[in-house]
DNA sequence: AACACGGGGGC
DNA sequence: GCCCCAGTGTT
C-alpha cells in the first residue's frame, strides 16, 4: 500500500511512502512491452519538444503522421525558425490547437536567436518557453535530459488517481497539486525518463478511461482503487455544461477567372493563422444573409448580392457547436481592402492554403457543385 | 478558478 | 452522441 486507505480528511495530508517496487515493477513492464512510436528513442531535445507540443490534448496515433511530415520538412530547430508562418500552419492543419504552432514557431526563433540553437536542460529553464507548461517541461527534460522530475498529464492523473483512489473531483487547483506531488514521490532517481513514458504508456494501453485492463497491469497489487473495484469510477470528473449552438456565415465569391476569395483569420484566437472562407458568427437573431453583408463590409470593405445556398456542415468545437452554412456571392461594389488579408485562389491552388476542417470541407466539396467548364477527355 | 482553444477515435 | 486525449495561456 502507498498511502493509508481511508479517504477521510484526518488522512487527506499524509504523505503516500514511495515503494521502490513500484518503479520497478513499472519500468519492467516497459521494457517487456515495448510501444513503438517514431520519437522513441531519440534524446534529440528538438524531436521529444515537437514530439511533446503535438502530443498536448492529441493521441499518439493521431501525431504520428503529422510528426513525420514535420520532421522531414523541418529536420531541426534552425530549419523551423527560417520557416514562415504560413508553411508551419499548413503542416499542423488538421492537428488543431493551433496557438501550439504559433508557439512552436516563436519557440524556434528564440531558440536560434537568443539560445546558440540549444535547448535549456532544466525544467524550470523550458518552463519560461512559448508553449511549455509544466508538463512540457517536465517531458523533455526527463527524457532528452535525464533530468529527476515528474510528470502529471491525463494518462498520469488517470493511473494516479486510481492508484490512491482519490474520491475528489481532479480539477480543483488543491487536489491537482496533490497528485503533482504523489507523482514526485513515485518518480524513482534511475531513468526517470524510461519511468515517466512507462507511466503514460500504461495510462494509454492498459489504465484506460473505461474498463481497464487490471488482469494485466503490473502495478495492480499497489493500486487500491483496484482493491476496492472502484477503477471505473477514477478519476472523478466533473460534468460538463451543454455546448451552445453558434451559427456562422461563409461567402463563396468568385471572381472573372473563377478564383475563390479567402481570407486569413487574425493570428489570435480560434483557428488563428488559418485561412477561412469570408464571413463571420450570426449575432442573435441575425439571418444568415444580413450576416454576410455585415461581415464583409466590415473585413473587406465590400458589397455583395447574397444567393443561393451552396453547403452546409456542423462542427464540435470543445466549448460550442458551429452551424456553418456556404452561400454563392456576387461581388457588387468595391475591391477586398483593409486590415484582413485576403487572396483570390484558383482551384488548385487551394490544397496550398491552410484551412479549417469546416472550411476544407465546403471547399473540397465545391468541384461537384456545377459541371467542370473542362471534362478530360 | 474558469474559460478558450480542434479534431478525431472509440464505444 | 458522448468521452477524452502525453495541456497551455489568459483573465
Amino acid at each position: 500500500m502507498l498511502i493509508p486507505s481511508d479517504n477521510s480528511a484526518d488522512s487527506r495530508n499524509v504523505q503516500p511512502v514511495p515503494d521502490p517496487a513500484f518503479s520497478v515493477a513499472l519500468l519492467n513492464w516497459y521494457d517487456q512491452n515495448p510501444a513503438q512510436m517514431p520519437w522513441r528513442g531519440s534524446r534529440d531535445p528538438y524531436c521529444i519538444w515537437l514530439s511533446e507540443v503535438m502530443l498536448q490534448q492529441t493521441r499518439v496515433a493521431t501525431v504520428e503522421s503529422y510528426y513525420r511530415r514535420f520532421l522531414e520538412r523541418f529536420p531541426a530547430v534552425e530549419a523551423l525558425a527560417a520557416a514562415p508562418m504560413d508553411d508551419v500552419l499548413k503542416l499542423w492543419e488538421g492537428l488543431g490547437y493551433y496557438a501550439r504552432a504559433r508557439n512552436l514557431h516563436r519557440l524556434a526563433r528564440q531558440i536560434v536567436n537568443d539560445h546558440a540553437g540549444r535547448f535549456p536542460a532544466s525544467a524550470k529553464a523550458l518552463q519560461q518557453l512559448p508553449g511549455i507548461g509544466r508538463y512540457t517541461a517536465a517531458a523533455i527534460a526527463s527524457i532528452a535530459f535525464d533530468q529527476t522530475v515528474a510528470v502529471l498529464d491525463g494518462n498520469v492523473i488517470r493511473v494516479l488517481s486510481r492508484l490512491i483512489d482519490l474520491p475528489e473531483e481532479i480539477s480543483q487547483m488543491r487536489v491537482e497539486q496533490q497528485l503533482w506531488t504523489l507523482a514526485e514521490s513515485l518518480l524513482p532517481a534511475e531513468r526517470p525518463g524510461d519511468y515517466n513514458q512507462a507511466l503514460m504508456d500504461l495510462g494509454r494501453t492498459i489504465c484506460t478511461p473505461r474498463e481497464p485492463d487490471c488482469r494485466h497491469c503490473p502495478v495492480q497489487s499497489f493500486c487500491q482503487a483496484f482493491a476496492q473495484g472502484t477503477q471505473s469510477l477514477r478519476p472523478v470528473k466533473k460534468q460538463k455544461s451543454p455546448l451552445p449552438n453558434v451559427r456562422a456565415a461563409a461567402a463563396i465569391l468568385r471572381d472573372a477567372k473563377d478564383r475563390i476569395l479567402l481570407v486569413q483569420r487574425p493570428a489570435e484566437g480560434l483557428l488563428g493563422g488559418l485561412w477561412a472562407l469570408p464571413g463571420g458568427r450570426c449575432e442573435a437573431e441575425e439571418t444568415y444573409t444580413d450576416c454576410l453583408h455585415r461581415s464583409l463590409k466590415q473585413m473587406l470593405g465590400i458589397e455583395i448580392r447574397v444567393a443561393e445556398e451552396m453547403a452546409a456542415t456542423e462542427q464540435t468545437f470543445t466549448h460550442f457547436r458551429l452551424r456553418l452554412r456556404a452561400f454563392a456571392c456576387e461581388l457588387l461594389a468595391g475591391t477586398p481592402t483593409g486590415e484582413t488579408r485576403s487572396a483570390w485562389a484558383a482551384a488548385e491552388e487551394l490544397p496550398r492554403y491552410s484551412l479549417g476542417k469546416a472550411d476544407r470541407k465546403i471547399v473540397d466539396g465545391m468541384e461537384q457543385w456545377q459541371p467542370r467548364l473542362f471534362e478530360e477527355p
